[in-house]
DNA sequence: ACCTGAACACCGTTCAAGT
DNA sequence: ACCTGAACACCGTTCAAGT
């Protein structure tokens, strides 16, 4: 764990502090809320019930969180920093897709990520690992000639990609039963009207669902790394 | 306006129908909407607040709308509808990138599109105009030899990375000022120790969020097509 | 057919005191 | 130093009646 408000052992021998002992610790606060997402879901994740999960004040997360965007943020970053560490390939563009492909992985795991995943700087506020794997992309652009500042775009046109694909995914996989009652039973997507058109959707018809539920993730990440940074031959720049 | 729930003119004549005449209508809704965002800001946009901007109860506005979220899909289609159509070039690689920086632009100048731009089937929800773009993109694919599913792929794609660049930037906008409570004053992003385990970001020092606030959208969209469909030249598949 | 108040079941966060 | 109840200022949505 990166950091600690009062490093060492538990509530117990007062190093010359004065005042009130406090309760709980971040470390406490960051175990009762993974267990309170295992138990009830991440969508009862509040404030409040984790208050009374720990069986302190709700007010008194205050003093640990700074609100409950960080409570998730820290949340992330300590899943995050118990990932394993992908083993990195040579060739700087396939190291780019594997760095990139294990945030992917780890963060698609995370239902609850999606609500924090876009908040500034997010990759760097949740620790070590996820700095690393940025260190790594970065350092993999470099290496093909690209400068330390065109690395940085480089890294947020992937990240934007990336963070894409995991917030329309998380949507999509609970929507599904919705789509029901927009479209009602027997009607297709267009009336012959339309299909004139509109002849490429039309083509489509109602194979969308389908070819939409693919998972293409690593195939796109490695069209937009070859896109930026040219194919896997020569050093682009 | 593409439905219409009672065709025709406002409440007047009562064409055969029974019962309680409607104290409000789809396009009151959304105009009394439109001119709650303008005046007050998109986060006082709440079911309450729009009921009493119309002077209607609460809970008549679920006769005409679904949720909240079916709300604002419908008030962005609105916006969109009013777009204007792009200019679309001959050679299809490049329609493909003017036609989502259309979507692009216009969806990034909404600043609440962010809280429902990843719903399931968001684009083929808002509308005409935007069936009509994605009709376009994905005609333009098929014209550089692509199959009609593999197109939908592509699209998906475009879809991914479009939706995160808007949410991403939607966020670092506001959070700004946070940072500074993150960092204290003074303080660098990394110490001695840190910066020989990660040179390449410790060359970029505190420049990171000059590099991160230019917009290079269309730079990184045109990489993804070209590593999607191949340059400019050939046709891929 | 359509409208509605009241109620349900909650939120995150701040304040001003405690201990 | 740290903790806390009460309060502030709200939410979206459903129910069971109205008219």
């Amino acid at each position: 764990m990166a950091t600690s408000t009062s490093a060492g052992g538990q509530t117990g021998a007062p190093r010359g502090r004065t005042g009130r002992p406090p309760v709980t610790s971040r470390e406490q606060i960051l175990v009762a809320a993974l267990r309170l997402i295992e138990t009830r879901g991440w969508q009862r994740l509040t404030i409040r019930a984790l208050a009374a999960e720990l069986g302190i004040g709700t007010t008194t997360l205050y003093h640990h969180v700074r609100d409950r965007e960080d409570l998730l943020v820290q949340l992330i970053g300590e899943v995050v920093a118990q990932m394993d560490r992908p083993e990195l390939p040579a060739d700087p563009r396939e190291r780019v897709a594997v760095a990139m492909m294990t945030v992917h992985d780890t963060l698609a795991a995370i239902p609850w990520a999606a609500e924090v995943l876009t908040v500034d700087g997010f990759m760097g506020r949740l620790g070590d690992t996820s700095v690393w794997i940025v260190e790594v992309v970065l350092a993999a652009v470099v290496e093909t000639g690209s400068t330390p500042e065109r690395a940085v775009e480089v890294f947020r046109h992937l990240w934007y990609y990336t963070a894409g694909e995991i917030l329309v995914r998380a949507r999509s996989a609970v929507g599904t039963l919705d789509r029901d009652r927009l479209l009602p039973e027997g009607q297709t997507l267009f009336g012959a009207r339309e299909a004139a058109a509109l002849p490429t959707l039309a083509a489509i018809g109602d194979q969308w669902p389908q070819i939409a539920a693919r998972d293409t993730y690593a195939e796109g990440l490695r069209a937009l790394v070859a896109g930026l940074l040219g194919p896997a031959a020569g050093a682009g720049g």
